[in-house]
RNA sequence: GCUCCCAUCGUCUAGUGGCCCAGGACAUCAGGUUCUCAUCCUGGAAACACCGGUUCGACUCCGGUUGGGAGCGCCA
């Protein structure tokens, strides 16, 4: 029984033309998902069928990317390197009929495109060459010609059930002989893939919406070679802020730029899931394990979705205050200038950042201060609001007498919070004392919370930076 | 233009004929905690595109209108 159900096989297939970007990665993810959840293979397939536009810098802009966000194939394939099988195929329509080179010019081609167009027809390929006869063809392929292979589909509706859609329906009356390959040795996208999705078995094609018109003609082409039809899944498109499709119009969307700016992989993750898909529940965090085991094709949305930036930086900064101080660390290390400060201290100082970084390259400017000798900033800075400069200098010197006769020993938070709470409290605005305190540590209008800072810096640190501070106002 | 797809708060969405004068989350606004920022807590504003039909009863079913999107390559 268990061995009459065939193994789920879904693939991504990315042409190797830029760079992974979140639209690719959100098609990834559900065919990952969907494979996962069915005990099924995912495979990542490198359509570089286009020589002129592949390069190999962006297939390893994809698999790393793929990798870092954890999606990992089981099977790998690349297509440069399976000409022989589609050539096997590309022949045998040949010698059936079903296929036969065209020699017309791209000009006059494009002449009858535009013609068409005119005439509010879509525009086809009228079969000019398709009655060329065999001594012709064969004379012209000698005087080596250009040409384009195309195939002749059979003319009706086509119909497919859509996973997620329902049944769908296309007259292929309207299509012409579409072009399946340049030659043997160079075939084409629509035909490269029925080819594929035959060869490796692939059960479930779940792709963007934007494939739908690809469908009936790669069906087509599935019965003239006499092949399985796979079943189909289109997925809603990603859109931007306008509701168009996403693309660099919307500026970079590329994963290795989210990634540099310190985007956790399960944030991503976590968020292009509940882009077109949902639980039906009221849970909005999920690990990829939990999307794995709650994932269904049928709770798909039909509709496309906006990407929220503004949603995947809440999801982001959920994710940095679960991690652990040391994880957390470790992750932020890249984006810190590189000194001698023990790991203690750079956890301390991490710590106070945790609940206030979006993203883990905002550290640097958040915690710059500890990083730097003298702190530059404005005099004024140092005034709270309520206050007066004369007052602010008398604050300075009173945390100066205040906190030289704290001992090293003594030198820890809840201490430093005891004792200059107790002073602040003299005045019913706290803030007279502990904005400049504050300030004078971090230079900053807003940071982290001065008895902390204070408690990281040190006892040494602490002083020299409020001697400064007052040093800014002495000319009052 | 033609073909196909789609339609609940600004955004992501729950809702599968009565539980919905529509629920959650992000964003936003107000308040609380607070020296600041952030976190956290409380509260508010905010949507079923429209018109018909089916039904005792439609956000939910059907038809149309409008609107939006995608595709129309010797790219994928």
């Amino acid at each position: 029984m268990q061995n009459t159900q065939k193994q789920i096989r879904t693939r991504y297939a990315p042409s190797p033309t830029g760079p992974l970007h979140m639209g690719g990665v959100r098609t990834a993810l559900f065919n990952y998902l969907f494979s996962k959840k069915e005990k099924g293979i995912f495979i990542l397939r490198i359509e570089d069928t286009d020589k002129a536009r592949s390069k190999p810098e962006w297939e390893k802009d994809i698999t790393e990317n793929l990798s870092w966000l954890g999606l990992q194939w089981d099977e790998f394939y690349r297509q440069s390197e399976r000409t022989a099988i589609y050539k096997k195929y590309l022949e045998q329509l040949l010698e059936q009929g079903k296929a036969y080179y065209c020699f017309c010019k791209p000009e006059e081609l494009e002449a009858i495109r535009q013609d068409q167009l005119s005439r509010g027809v879509i525009p086809h390929y009228t079969g000019k060459c398709r009655g060329l006869g065999k001594e012709e063809c064969e004379s012209r392929l000698k005087k080596g010609e250009a040409k384009v292979i195309r195939f002749i589909g059979e003319k009706k509706t086509i119909t497919f059930d859509d996973l997620i859609r329902g049944k769908i329906s296309f007259d292929t009356e309207l299509l012409g002989d579409i072009v399946i390959a340049k030659d043997l040795e160079t075939p084409l996208y629509n035909f490269s893939v029925v080819v594929d999705d035959y060869e490796m078995n692939i059960t479930h094609v779940i792709r963007g919406e934007d494939h739908i018109p690809n469908t009936p003609k790669q069906i087509l082409l599935q019965e003239a070679l006499g092949l399985p039809r796979p079943l189909y899944a289109h997925l809603p498109l990603l859109l931007g802020e306008d509701r168009t499709k996403l693309s660099k119009r919307h500026g970079d969307q590329s994963v290795a730029r989210y990634r540099t700016q310190g985007y956790l992989p399960e944030a991503v993750i976590n968020f292009l899931a509940l882009l077109g898909w949902n639980p039906g529940t009221e849970e909005e965090i999920f690990s990829i394990e939990e999307l794995i085991k709650e994932f269904s094709l049928e709770r798909v949305q039909k509709a496309g979705a906006v990407f929220n930036e503004k949603r995947l930086n809440w999801l982001n900064a959920s994710y940095i205050r679960k991690k652990s101080p040391s994880e957390l660390t470790q992750l932020v290390m890249p984006y810190l200038p590189q000194t001698g400060l023990e790991i203690k201290k750079l956890e301390q100082i991490i710590a106070l950042y945790q609940e206030r970084m979006q993203n883990l390259s905002e550290i640097a400017a958040l915690a710059d201060y500890f990083f730097v000798e003298q702190l530059d900033y404005p005099k004024e800075l140092l005034t709270w609001k309520n206050s007066t400069p004369r007052k602010t200098k008398e604050a300075l010197e009173k945390l100066e007498t205040i906190l030289s006769a704290v001992s090293e020993k003594d030198w820890e938070r809840d201490t430093l919070a005891n004792i200059l709470l107790g002073e602040a409290e003299k005045e019913k605005d706290r803030g007279y004392l502990l904005w400049p305190l504050r300030t004078a540590l971090t230079g900053k209008q807003a940071s982290a919370g001065p008895f902390e800072v204070a408690t990281v810096l040190g006892k040494e640190k602490t002083l020299e930076r409020i001697k400064e501070a007052q040093q800014k106002l002495t000319a009052i």
